[in-house]
DNA sequence: ATTTTTAGATACCAATTGGTATCTTTGAAC
DNA sequence: GTTCAAAGATACCAATTGGTATCTAAAAAT
């Protein structure tokens, strides 16, 4: 029985998880089926070439995770919620071992920031959408009176981000939850004290 | 001429420019030899093997930083310009490029962090030394009375090295200084406030 | 049931990888 | 000036890389 569908989804499935761990440069084709126990004419049916199936491998990461942060954020019903959500959902990446190699855009910028290709261009996006979900956060709980007028909101995407991230990385490095931890307590206690009402 | 001292300070420093920018298992030994018009007969004299190379390579980076940095802020006279200059020195992988790449440490965590190599390790005890670095200003700074009893030295180390380099994270993929000045804007307000006395 | 399309397997390709064995050149000691 | 050890160049190696052309098997259409 045969499924194109479901077998491109594998493929996407498991180079994910190997592009997000080894890395996209150092993750091979034979990697690739090794891992699927699909042959390299599956893959070259689904996909252009390395590069395209790095390209949807990493969208497909993200797509998963926006969707399932959005939802979350959408639901919680006031500025604190919303923005401890967007913490929580970054502690998780070490917290629970769900989604190897930690956070796919971290990996991904890390890994292109000196070249020039498709990949470093997704990555630059996903970082610009990661940033206006948190300033929109913020300038709306300014219209709901929840947070002070003074409040610099792409200062506070900036912060929030690049602590999340550069704590998901000295935790990987140390294989222990504590920096994470200690980012999150430092954002939750900053948040409250000096950007909500 | 020959100078054998020199070919082996030559090869490491042209192959820590590529280590840093394109990566340390992306960058071939032919690159190498193309960076320095030395032959694979010069490399592998000086050098056992890559892996060999590589740590010498990020060993030879991280021991030029600390030199630098430690020298500075032995020089600082109180808490507040010892922990400003650690900043500083951050803020400085992006605003000037000297140092192709950003952060060594960065870079090589996110390479290696679900390998087991002695790069990992290496990467490991940079991050340590780093935390013990600030945790010692911090705990100085409490028995020269400049820096509040209650503070907490390992949050502070976690929060400032976290941020920092998510910082240039995101300013290297971005291609500007925004984001780092934004954390370093924060870093500095939240130490006045909240941690000098 | 037979044809046709398509998914996936197999077998190949040139280029590149890290590494080694050998050869030549260099500079210093005598 | 000759000798000799060390420095670096050259020529090779098997294994692996991304990629392609071809072949087979499985559905789908007729």
């Amino acid at each position: 029985m045969r499924k194109p569908e479901q077998t491109k989804e594998k493929i996407l499935r498991e180079s994910s998880i190997l592009f997000n761990t080894k890395g996209y440069k150092s993750t091979s084709i034979s990697d690739i089926t090794n891992a699927t126990g699909y042959t390299k004419g599956a893959i070259y049916r689904h996909f252009e070439n390395k590069d395209n199936l790095e390209i949807q491998a990493y969208e497909k990461m993200v797509r998963f995770i926006f969707t399932n942060l959005k939802t979350k954020i959408r639901e919680a019903k006031n500025t604190k919620d919303k923005l401890f959500i967007f913490l929580n959902h970054f502690e998780n990446y070490i917290i629970n071992e769900n989604f190897a190699g930690g956070c796919p855009l971290l990996n991904v910028s890390i890994e292109v920031d000196d070249t020039n290709c498709d990949l470093k261009y997704k990555a630059q996006n996903t970082l610009t959408v990661f940033k206006e979900t948190i300033k929109t956060i913020i300038t709306n709980g300014k219209t709901h009176q929840q947070v002070q007028l003074n409040t610099n909101e792409e200062l506070v995407a900036s912060v929030i981000i690049a602590s999340l991230e550069g704590g998901i990385m000295m935790s990987k490095l140390t294989q222990s939850e504590k920096d994470i931890k200690n980012v999150v307590i430092h954002l939750k206690t900053w948040i409250e004290k000096d950007i909500l009402l």
